[in-house]
DNA sequence: TTGAAAGCGTTACCAA
DNA sequence: TTGGTAACGCTTTCAA
């Protein structure tokens, strides 16, 4: 029998009446964990109770006598990137098994969002946050949750100097891959399309292309920094690609970047691989059916977004600082956006 | 200054023996409702002491007290399903605003998996939920909602005969548009590849398609059951769509299924839409990237997501019933992967 | 093995 | 306008 549709939901205090001992008792008996102290036969009873009542635990009053809700706040920039719902799914998967509920928030790269969403899963007493909006610099809402003291992971990117916690992918293992193969192609002029660099993930990823392209002989390295890490901030990049002296090969910071170059080729009717070599970043969802296929350096962003679960509940049981960083393979995947130089 | 790291969180006892008022009295003054009640002078000292501590609302505490929990519960079946990253946008930016925070939970269509994460969600005190899980058929899941009088929307599948209200789009008028524009290029041997149909979305299509097809004379419309909206099923239905008697074109229940269709082509050599005219459903991010251009028929996801949690909060602020449903518009995006039938 | 009582951090009611 | 008290639903110590 559920309680009545209308009805005052069904607390202890009506199973511990029912099955006529204390709430104190019903407690116990309810609790896998301190079952062992009450007699079977009570246990039985108070199960028959809470079952015939439909009782449902309250787990926001027991968070609060047990100053744990139980609850994780993730932060991400915006869920219609195609790279964070892998991320989430991970991050989800791992916290439901554990018994954690993930309390998701978008900022859409805006700090004041992120101010407002940090403050509201703060006073929602989250135990824990993982943020995929990290940047350089001394960010005041890092600051904040540094102080406050709730334990926090960073996911892909990285939020330094503030100490936290990262999982993130070997983007230069990924950088170097790419520029070896378009370099393997016979291309000698690369460009780069970093995204906006105080990201680290930009940075790193711009920093290896230079690295990458250093170590070749031969070979000149642009690099050009776009406004966001958006198809549209790709499209805007594209003219300066185009014009003097283009280069025959790009490598883009993303996946979404390189669309939106493949984007603008097209609409000047020229095309990829023959006119332009792409490679992107992240291996997005459907990056195979592409028009072309898009080379890319595949991001295991499920397994961050577990790993990144992982290290928030494993700072959150035991009392470890929580490890420095966790840094997961890349690798590239050729396809059809890229080929041999033309000529 | 903010509570030291390790330091109890601060509490309205700390604000109230600071500012030397009784916590009634740091309540209200920090409650915009009440606060006109509260001398200026007192305000004013109450809130200097909250910020020099570092004071921040325990909404748990509240949520106790006022038996809300301002969360709202959000329930898909794969958030790594294109189409729901934008449902959840549109649900987490409406709910942000009005101060609320969702829990996202996804069930990946497992009957066993979605009790538990609607236990857990029942547990953890939500206000409403949103689910995006409908199926046709008297759920267990859905009755015990039901009963527990905690208000539900759906969204996208409906669940009848569960009187819950529903926010869907006009998918048959999305399907007729697709027929007329199939027929229009002068197709006329058409399959549609619905999804399971014990989705009411599936089951929408498919009568919407019998439908169209009876409509117009001389065109002969076949349905085949997919086992679900993914691109492997989609893959696992073409042999049977390039054997005895290939139509010249088709329509899928989703974007993923049309896909799946696309992929298995390629692998025979086959050209779409040349060989084969294919019409997806959804409109999904990048549809219009892909190899060929998907033709296919808009969804407004995010405005679904939006409406739904309206449609949710309207219901929990005033006691209103909640509407029956709302329709939301689809139209028909013509691209590269449909043309005229071959001879 | 069970009960009593206190307390988690708020808000709401009733008095003053 | 403010203070006191109780209550929200649970867990946990301490006694019995």
């Amino acid at each position: 029998m559920q309680e009545s549709e209308s009805g005052r939901r069904v607390t202890l205090a009506d199973v511990a009446e029912l099955s006529g001992v204390h709430t104190a008792t019903v407690s116990r008996a309810l609790n896998p964990a301190a079952r062992l102290k009450v007699a079977a036969e009570t246990v039985r009873r108070v199960e028959a109770a809470a079952h015939a009542l439909g009782y449902v635990p309250n787990v926001v009053a027991r968070g609060l006598r047990k100053r744990a809700s139980m609850t994780v706040g993730v932060v991400i920039p915006d869920l219609t990137n195609p790279f964070f719902p892998p991320v989430v799914r991970g991050i989800e998967d791992y916290l439901q098994v554990h018994g954690y509920t993930a309390l998701l928030a978008n900022t859409d790269e805006d700090d004041d969002a992120e101010e407002a969403l940090v403050t509201s899963l703060l006073e929602r007493r989250v135990d824990g946050l993982i943020m995929a909006t990290g940047r350089h610099g001394d960010r005041p809402v890092l600051r904040r949750l540094q102080a406050s003291g709730v334990r926090t992971v960073m996911v892909n990117r990285d939020a330094s100097p503030l100490p936290f916690p990262l999982v993130t992918g070997d983007d230069a293992l990924g950088i170097a891959a790419a520029v070896a193969h378009l370099h393997d192609l016979g291309h000698r002029d690369i460009v780069h399309i970093a995204g906006p660099l105080d990201l680290s993930t930009s940075l790193v990823r711009a920093d290896a292309f230079t690295a990458a392209v250093r170590a070749r002989r031969g070979i000149r390295g642009r690099v050009i920094e776009a406004s966001a890490l958006s198809v549209m901030a790709g499209s805007e990049i594209a003219p300066f690609l185009l014009a003097d002296s283009p280069p025959t090969a790009v490598v883009a910071s993303n996946d979404l970047l390189a669309i939106g170059v493949l984007r603008a080729l097209k609409a000047q009717g020229r095309s990829c691989p023959e006119d332009l070599a792409i490679v992107g970043f992240n291996d997005m969802p459907f990056a195979e059916d592409l028009q072309p296929p898009l080379t890319t350096v595949h991001v295991p962003g499920q397994a961050m977004g577990t790993a990144a679960a992982r290290l928030l509940l494993d700072a959150l049981a035991g009392d470890a600082p929580g490890a420095g960083a966790v840094v997961l393979p890349t690798s590239l995947i050729v396809r059809g956006s890229t080929g041999p130089v033309r000529r």
